[in-house]
DNA sequence: ATGAAAGCGCTAACAT
DNA sequence: ATGTTAGCGCTTTCAT
């Protein structure tokens, strides 16, 4: 006798409905609402449907919070990173993003203003200030390394990218093996050596530059000194100025494609052509790549898979697995436009 | 068989120290260990004393799941946003992000698969099931314009860009303005009329759209069908081979950077300079449009305050204010070097 | 099949 | 300054 449904539009309120209400409306108890909310008991045919109908009108989504409370474990999980503009970065949470949601789980996300302790801490605080089932942390560079650092260590994490720990689950992309294929296709399309503008690295050396300097060594090449860059594509141009001057320079391995369309346009500024006198290759397979000409010969790098690949990882984790894991997988080079072999000495 | 000879640590109890266990060993009550661990309220210091060395010893932490539970006051706000890869979306996310962290809020993010109702709902869904203080749309496109729908009533909720709708908060850039501007500039180079590549608009017709046909207008200028572009900058380059082809061609607006990347390259393609036979512009200012060669005159838009403003909206809304307010800025032309007046006739 | 009651871990209101 | 009593929104006994 108490609901009738003429009240249709309660008050819009400034809170969600509650599973009480849902129950009130409905006309039976909280149990059996959380019952049809879960399927744990049979609930009749015709207070089913009256439930229903009240969880649709009244916009009811049950609090997971509670449910984390009752059941013991949250469904949430935060991404610390330092970027979220950068092509890989954004792709790569993209793809935690895709995976976490697939398993019923929500996507925090806690970007780090720098790599020292104040702001490392306070991203970290911040984000663990919310009920976390794990974090997945984004060690592409410094401040990602330090973040991990300030992860506490009962909280299942799984690191993405950077140097093989073994102390934490990790996600990564051969970075290795794809410099060092890189570097050797330069070589067999005839180069006497390869030169390299890193991207700042996320410990002392990158995979990348670590490949660069094996394929080198095994193929008996000068090695010469390595070009600092910034995550900046202008910081490219002045490079690029820079190796424009120099006729020893016929091939150039870039950290990252942004960094190689900056050395480009650097060295098309000062009159070199690319590839006829100077090859450049790239590096992740930025989405503009295929369209910058020359098309930029680079490395594709799988970022979304990886974001997938340490969601997993991190689920391992939360589902109680001690031991860490690593996931690996190997990018693949794109050959296009912008390497070529060198011309003859003059 | 009972224990390992590992077993070093004080029996580790499958579950973690509950603040009772802090409390029972350190012999004081519930809140009193509450007390010390928010600080509410003065606690003697030899009762703080044995509270902190029991949390030490017991290795507690405090359910962050409880407290959210408690407090009620959600501290995270969620971000519905179908990309998160694209310059724009990703700017805005993180100026949304580190004016919410300063206010000592989380943001949560939620991807929108598609325009469609249930991707639509699968994201709010997801969104929602976790305490948020406020959500913001990024209402960019379709999707964005559909999530803003499938909020509830009772949600403090902004809007960011879009169609200026005075039913909801939001902060926008003057696109229209903007897009005024910038075909104007073109038109007193001296071109004869604009021809318009879209982005997949979020409304009937972008704001930026609007502006370019409002200049066309007001010069009495001709106004050519609207090309259809998508977010792809690849999609850009057929267009501009289309274009090459056609001679009363002679100035190009494109809804952004990227597109207008991919045009110039078209139109490169087939043989046709720009500036000096088609002068393009975009819209966005986008981090390589600088190193692009021709550089790429374009408008500023300052995503990163975009997202600032419309975090310092949602918290007039979480902090009570029913009305709706709006934030809007105007960006800027930044002239460089792809655009230039029109070669005289033949 | 359903409701009443208990309790997850914590903080806030009310006592003292 | 400290303890006692109530919940927060939900699931899970345990009766019925």
């Amino acid at each position: 006798m108490s609901s009738d449904l003429t009240d249709s539009q309660p008050p819009s309120p400034r809170r969600p409905a509650s599973i009480a209400d849902v129950a009130q409306a409905a006309g039976v108890s909280v149990p059996t609402v959380s019952r049809v909310l879960t399927g744990a008991a049979k609930v009749s045919a015709g207070r089913r449907e009256r439930v229903l109908a009240a969880i649709e009108q009244l916009d009811y989504r049950p609090s997971e919070t509670a449910r984390a409370l009752v059941r013991g474990r949250p469904t949430t999980i935060a991404v610390l990173t330092s970027e979220t503009t950068i092509f890989g970065y954004s792709t790569t949470i993209r793809g935690i993003e895709l995976a976490a949601r697939e398993a019923g789980f929500g996507v925090a996300i806690a970007v780090i203003d720098g790599a020292d302790g104040e702001s490392v801490d306070r991203a970290v605080d911040a984000a663990l200030r919310q009920p976390l089932a794990g974090v997945v942390v984004l060690k592409f560079d410094p401040a990602g390394v330090a973040a991990l650092g300030a992860v506490p260590e009962w909280m299942p994490v799984v690191a993405v990218s950077g140097e093989l720990d073994g102390r934490v689950s990790q996600a990564t992309l051969d970075e290795t093996s794809a410099g060092r294929a890189i570097t050797r296709y330069l070589l067999d399309l005839g180069h006497a050596t390869v030169h390299h503008v890193s991207v700042p690295p996320s410990r002392e050396e990158d995979g990348r530059t670590i490949g660069w300097r094996a394929a080198l060594t095994e193929a008996r090449a000068l090695i010469p000194p390595i070009i600092s860059g910034t995550w900046d594509a202008r910081s490219g141009v002045l490079v690029g100025r820079q190796l424009a001057t120099r006729d020893d320079v016929t091939a150039v391995f870039c950290g990252n494609d942004e960094i190689a369309m900056g050395v480009m346009t650097g060295l098309a500024d000062a009159g070199r052509r690319v590839p006829q006198d100077v090859s450049v290759v790239g590096f992740d397979d930025h989405p503009l790549s295929e369209i910058w000409r020359p098309s930029l010969t680079t490395v594709a790098q799988d970022f979304d898979d990886l974001g997938r690949r340490a969601f997993v990882l991190l689920q391992h984790q939360i589902d109680g697995d001690r031991d860490p894991r690593a996931s690996s997988a190997l990018p693949a080079i794109v050959t296009r436009s912008s390497a070529a072999p060198p011309r003859p000495a003059a």
